[in-house]
DNA sequence: AAAAATCCTTCAAACGTTTGTTTGATTCAA
DNA sequence: TTGAATCAAACAAACGTTTGAAGGATTTTT
């Protein structure tokens, strides 16, 4: 640990400024200086601000390969959409920056975008749309659902609910404690709609 | 036209060069080069590079206060509701910078999102609550939903749709010629669900 | 066991670019 | 001849990176 005390530190310290102002926002000194390290163990270490940008974004999106267990669970569709929304509530919760990131990305990609971003997208959105298919065939859902995109609906429900925090938080109460209500009143909407 | 000739060049090239990059990742050389005037104009014309980047997202931004027309119109909730979902497609296909900035914005935000962004986007999310709330009292809609969380599921589900071009152009067909069938399919969810 | 050599880590300082802005001369139409 | 518009040039500041010395622990040699 006492080894790359100042590596750590670094990656710790760079995350969420890099979250907050983006990779060209932030210059090395700020994040040396927040780290409490040299400004030349940046490149000491990760061989440049680029590549220890890119450590930052592969811990952050380790997280969504994880979505992979909830395919491979034994239960039909509607609940693994459940749990997908619950997982991505959580994630969130747990890791306030991680949105940051993928948005930052999307709307301006690094080179980080195509190695590390858009593989964990991918593979997230491909297994709702496989879930989806699976239950159609299954003759769960109705039978003229386009699979792709209902998978970007669902998807786009929750992700875009934490998205506007920043732009809505005093019209819209943000609070965690609301989650629980939140996911209930989405898997609402998406199963049976909003109409009486 | 001749007298402010390079006033609109030049926010005629920073608009897809701040768009791609962001604020920090374009330099005054590389949008003066672009527009074909010289570096010294942006100071000249708008006092700066902030204030050049203020007049573009100005300009970008304007569009969305037309949503506050479909509020007055003489329709029901539902119908309203299919308006905003049918303008904001058009508006993304006709101006493909502004969810950039959008998002942008709301991720890594600038002096810009509290005096243009923000209230933008609270004015927008402010008439979706609003037209939920109204369908309510006329009893159209479940009356177990949230107006805020249901709200922000419909714009989620149409502004994550683009947003998610970059990373699913490969999964998902994001053809012009299929908004169609797209608003047609989000509608469907909204309204009356997946379930069959 | 003592001394010497090697390694990894850290540091202040300096490197050459690039940054946004300003300057003062120049052009050209009114 | 006044004024606005444009230009090349220069400005200080900040940028990411490299450097070479210094520190301290570990390993190797005596």
């Amino acid at each position: 640990m006492a080894d790359n005390d100042a590596r750590s530190a670094l990656i710790a310290a760079a995350t969420p400024l890099f979250a907050a102002k983006g990779f060209n926002g932030v210059s090395v000194r700020e994040v040396a200086a927040a780290a409490g390290v040299n400004l030349s163990m940046i490149s000491y270490y990760f061989g440049g601000k680029e590549k220890l940008y890119a450590a930052v974004l592969t811990e952050q999106f380790a997280p969504l390969q994880r979505v992979a267990e909830i395919q491979l669970m034994d239960t039909d569709p509607l609940m693994k959409f459940e749990l997908y929304v619950r997982a991505t509530v959580a994630r969130y919760r747990k890791n306030p920056y991680l949105l940051r990131f993928y948005t930052s990305e999307l709307t301006n990609p690094t080179p980080c975008f195509d190695t590390i971003v858009k593989p964990a997208i991918k593979g997230v959105v491909q297994i709702l749309i496989e879930t989806l298919r699976d239950g159609l065939s299954h003759e769960k859902f109705r039978d003229d659902l386009d699979p792709t995109d209902t998978a970007l609906a669902l998807a786009g429900m929750i992700n875009f609910y934490f998205l506007l925090e920043p732009a809505t938080g005093e019209l819209v109460d943000h609070a965690p404690e609301r989650d629980e209500e939140l996911i209930r009143h989405i898997m609402d909407i998406f199963t049976t709609g909003v109409l009486r």
